[in-house]
DNA sequence: CCCTGATTCGC
DNA sequence: GCGAATCAGG
């Protein structure tokens, strides 16, 4: 598979979108993640300014190898994306640690919160929930929406392996029933 | 362990 | 130019 127009197109879009290498190489289909990153690169677009599931922090050491600083030019393309102020949508991510972290929702009221939860939940783009489902099974899968409507999609942020859902979907979908009593005898 | 992007370097 | 291997981090 080569970088045709269009799948270069469609790289540049969901990168810009927000979107991780390995969704965007997911979506594209017949690439890795690498080549994905590796395209990024080439093209001049890499570093974004999210934060989110786990990437972009440090830049590591430069190369360790005898090869000293070798720094590269500013490409025209870096000068443009910094100077846009980046209405991305991606604000998707309420950052578990964070201020909405531990909230425990009061247990009396399990029984009424489960049903409006999964319609009043956090947006995702349209170009991610597409993905999600030809992402592997690490992904959450709490359903938002009504199930056979068009909109309908699933969270997809990542899961803990084993647990169907992320860390925010978790919280609500195990309430623990401490206030039943143990009858082990 | 899973994930993220960044970098290097042989092809 | 391409991307696997590797690195560095969450």
């Amino acid at each position: 598979m080569s970088w045709t127009a269009e799948r270069v197109e469609l790289l540049t879009k969901l990168w810009a979108d927000g979107l991780s290498a390995s969704q965007i190489a997911g979506e594209l289909g017949n690439v890795t993640r690498n080549a994905v990153i590796g395209k990024v690169h080439r093209l001049g677009l890499s570093g974004r300014a999210k934060s989110g599931g786990g990437a972009t922090k440090t830049r590591k050491a430069p190369a360790p190898t005898a090869k000293a600083a070798t720094f590269t030019k500013p490409t025209p393309t870096e000068a443009v994306t910094a100077a846009i102020p980046t209405p991305t949508p991606r604000q998707i991510q309420p950052t578990v640690s964070g201020a909405n972290a531990l909230k425990v929702e009061p247990i009396e009221t399990i029984e009424t919160e489960i049903a409006p939860l999964p319609a009043a939940d956090i947006f995702i783009p349209v170009s991610e929930r597409a993905s999600i489902l030809t992402l592997n099974e690490r992904t959450c899968k709490w359903p938002i929406g009504d199930p056979g409507a068009e909109d309908f999609y699933f969270c997809g942020r990542q899961s803990d392996a084993g647990t169907p859902y992320c860390a925010h979907h978790r919280s609500i979908a195990y309430q623990p029933v401490s206030d039943r009593r143990r009858r082990a005898s």
